[in-house]
DNA sequence: ATGGTTGCAAGGCAA
């Protein structure tokens, strides 16, 4: 099975270069975040075209929202949680068939948390770490198998997935409370098929900031996107892509997608 | 230390 998880920041501003994407890597399940389209304006029908026509949202107005798109049928996963009681579309999860069996998805849009890593001071950061302590619990409470987990998780965790690791300590996606809480909630059941294949110290960035004049030159990138596999399926891993020049593509995404070739 | 850019949707907010 071919995946991509991708943070697309407008699904319908950027349904072109979708399109491309699907001509180039003809990937089997897309998981999309920041698709900031409401779900009565899902352009169902446009990507149904592209060759999915299986598809999965939640979506709301301007902000947050996900879908999984598949070539074959999904089933939606049941009586997942509401986040933080919030109803702010981040998750949404789908059974798919293998020729090994079922195998669930999961894709998630983390809360960036603000500028300010302080929860006493910080609303949106302490909204952030209360949804990192609400998944980490919900995985140990229901122990995953034979799933993949992805999305914009908005934490770089490791030393090498930030430019500047000492820069980066207090800025929010890299600080403690934050990664640390990430690698607890990966631990509930999960392991890091992208640091699989590509391990430390390489760097390894999958966003980089529209606020820099040249992206590629300064190359102040973060990974900020993720791929996730239980222990039971990531031996048939075979491959992690990040797809890096698209983020030089007309009007890009400010995160670029990631791709996993896996064998189920 | 600050500001730099983008999307949504029509002025700021979130990222």
């Amino acid at each position: 099975m071919r995946l991509i998880t991708w943070n697309i920041n407008s699904l319908r501003l950027r349904l072109p270069l979708l399109q491309r994407l699907i001509e180039e890597q003809a990937p089997d399940v897309i998981c999309l975040q920041e698709t900031k389209v409401p779900d009565p304006l899902y352009p169902q029908d446009a990507l149904a075209e592209l060759g999915f026509p299986h598809q999965l949202y939640r979506g709301m107005k301007s902000y947050n929202g996900v879908t999984i798109l598949s070539r074959t049928p999904l089933e939606a996963v049941a009586d997942t949680p509401d986040w933080c009681g919030k109803t702010d579309c981040r998750h949404v999860a789908a059974t798919i068939q293998t020729k090994s069996g079922p195998v669930t998805i999961h894709n998630f849009y983390v809360p960036a948390g603000g500028d300010i890593p302080d929860p006493q001071e910080n609303d949106k950061f302490a909204h952030k770490l209360a949804f990192l302590e609400e998944a980490t619990a919900w995985f140990k409470a229901n122990p995953p198998k034979r799933s993949i987990l992805v999305g914009d998780l908005n934490i770089a965790p490791l030393e090498h997935d930030v430019w500047s690791h000492r820069q980066l300590l207090k800025i929010v996606s890299h600080t403690p409370p934050e990664t640390s809480r990430l690698i607890d909630w990966m631990k509930a059941g999960f392991e890091d098929a992208m640091r699989k294949a590509i391990p430390e110290p390489e760097k390894l960035f999958t966003w980089w900031s529209y606020r820099n004049r040249d992206w590629k030159k300064s190359n102040r990138g973060r990974r900020l996107d993720h791929i996730w596999t239980t222990p039971d399926i990531l031996p048939g891993l075979n491959t992690i892509e990040v797809l890096s020049p698209v983020r030089d593509w007309t009007s890009p995404s400010d995160h670029v997608p990631v791709l996993m070739d896996i064998a189920l």
